[in-house]
DNA sequence: ATCGTTTCTGGAAACGTTTCTATTTTATGC
DNA sequence: GCATAAAATAGAAACGTTTCCAGAAACGAT
């Protein structure tokens, strides 16, 4: 029993005492205080006058438990120490907040498991909403265990059929389109291409975006030079180190995402491979400070920011009875020192 | 009266229901989920079963109202956007994860208001106990803001005199002196240092460093170059952009933290400077992926992913019954090519 | 058998709100 | 003034738990 006792002060001031002060029921104590029409201005003074000299503040869990709003978002992420979804959470808390919401953030470390158990925490804690970029999106159960948490659900670049949720969805494949098309066009033909599994969206979009830029230009799709299978850096890093130290190796390449990111410079550095002259190197999504690092690099953008605002905005919607909705957010290929290079002195 | 109306899939089951189940009385449920030591075998066998096939998941409001422990820790940044403060939190959210506790996060944004807002809203939750990085120590009433939560504190990087909390204070002048002392050998004597308010101890105890370092060397201390103010990136650039833009300007620059050190670049870019070279430059607290990029950034630097495990852990000790205790974490200098350059052709 | 002790169980009182219902007061129209 | 409606208030019943208390059953020991 953790009791400490400050001063002697520690009297947790209830309703009860408001009324007693105030000298009326306890129901008008709540009336008053939560705003109901049916008050005469007497009774609001005098309640009022009696909360702020006895400084009550309303318990939370009874609130809760009583009328059913908890006040409280989820807010579940593979892990809140990639800068970008620290971004996002930022945002999203930010606006959550200002709307009388508080957020309960977990990370799911990119596991199924531990995912599930958050969410059925957050079930526990009858959550008002919940925002999250799931591990995957065709997981067992995953359905009918978002149903059961009885709250709006806003899925973070995730399409997960059937169920009635708002998506903020990044329109990837524009951006990885162009940026492929700008490195064919510059002579590329052996383009390699690092990212997550295909159970989600955010991996089949920026696919499809590669592929589609093959095909319009009429080079040959190198399948082989195609490595899918996670996010996370170590991943990228023995993958880059892989393919490029095949026998024909890439002479450019895209990660996808920040992870894949981290772990290709560093596969690359190990290599003693340097973007914007070895080879050319575009990375999709932005590593903070990408603007000014001695070296350049080239990448497809999106704007977490807007990202977690729009997220929060939805869920926020949804909550006062608004539909799902899906948001659109595009990318932009942003071109810098590091799409050059890789090609033996043939161009530029 | 809608009890066992049991059609509608949305049926909340309660232990009233796991009771009529097992035809017993409700404490028994209570007693054996909870598990008393006064139940028997039989018994237990016919709860778990019952609350087994109803699904049965106790209401967290209900238990915490009930019983005034709520498994949940407020978490208070300035800025979780900040990839220093997410890999602390990450790694808090892990471990308290872990001991069943649950992290509402909340930032600052570097506003004393906001953050007694954000203390006053976690008061009323109820919270079990409180991880923060403060704006500031000084500030009118924040003990008696903090001691009002009656709940454990862990401070970040922060003192506050006569309050009964842990705290986890990084060793800062160690580093910093080091880096100091190995720019002041190199021949540098006019070395800018750029940093947040005094009124933190993070600041105060970078200075000290910066300060014991000249005094060691016989040097005199450059009062001029020292700007001390805030720590967001904004304040860094501008401050940056005015030192080195002094007739006799510095030939190295300190800057401490994540977004004075952002600044700073930003800052010496848009001036044409480069680190290493036109001068030498030590960031204080690391940049994710500062081993990877071309250019090498010399650091101060200190492990965020353990202070987030210590606070953890400091807290869940306090939690448990356990004093407050003070958690020192070394800082290392760490020396790469940004420590070189600066001087005119003058050494190396 | 009787009498303590344990061990176990059921009933009911909290926890601090909101909300429903019933009652009293005030205002309104004729 | 008087009926009638509307507004304001009090009282009490939830919300779903935990925990206190008292009693019942079980168990040895006399």
């Amino acid at each position: 029993m953790p009791r400490s006792k400050g001063k002697k002060s520690s009297a947790p001031v209830t309703i009860h005492d408001v009324a007693e002060r105030a000298g009326v029921a306890i129901s008008s104590i709540s009336r008053v205080l939560s705003g109901h029409p049916d008050v005469s201005e007497r009774m609001r003074i005098k309640v009022q006058r009696a909360a702020d000299e006895l400084g009550y503040e309303p318990d939370f869990f009874a609130q809760s438990l009583r009328s059913g709003a908890t006040k409280t978002i989820g807010f579940i992420m593979r892990d809140i120490s990639n800068p970008f979804f620290g971004v996002i959470a930022q945002c999203c808390e930010q606006e959550l907040r200002k709307a009388g919401y508080s957020m309960l953030l977990m990370n799911s470390d990119g596991d199924v498991a531990t995912e599930s158990t958050n969410i059925a925490q957050l079930r526990r804690r009858k959550i008002d909403g919940l925002i999250a970029s799931l591990v995957s999106e065709d997981i067992p159960e995953l359905n009918s265990t978002l149903e059961k948490l009885n709250a709006p659900v806003v899925l973070l670049d995730r399409e997960v059929v059937g169920l009635n949720s708002s998506a903020i969805l990044a329109n990837h494949h524009q951006g990885v389109e162009d940026a492929t098309s700008d490195l064919i066009s510059r002579g590329h033909k052996r383009i390699a291409f690092i990212s997550g599994s295909t159970r989600v969206y955010t991996t089949r979009d920026r696919l499809k975006g590669f592929k589609s830029a093959f095909k319009k230009a009429g080079v040959a799709y190198p399948t082989e030079l195609v490595s899918l299978g996670k996010f996370d850096a170590e991943f990228g890093e023995s993958e880059t180190k892989r393919l490029f130290t095949l026998k024909d190796r890439p002479t450019a390449l895209l990660s996808g995402g920040i992870g894949s990111t981290a772990g290709a410079m560093r596969g690359l550095k190990k290599l003693g491979l340097v973007p914007g002259k070895d080879l050319a190197f575009v990375a999709i999504d932005e590593w903070p400070m990408f603007d000014v690092y001695g070296q350049q690099f080239s990448s497809v953008y999106r704007d977490a920011a807007m990202i977690g605002r729009e997220a929060a905005a939805a869920l926020l919607e949804m909550i006062s009875g608004g539909s799902p909705r899906t948001i659109m957010v595009e990318t932009h290929y942003i071109v810098r020192e590091s799409s050059t290079g890789g090609l033996k002195a043939k161009k530029k």
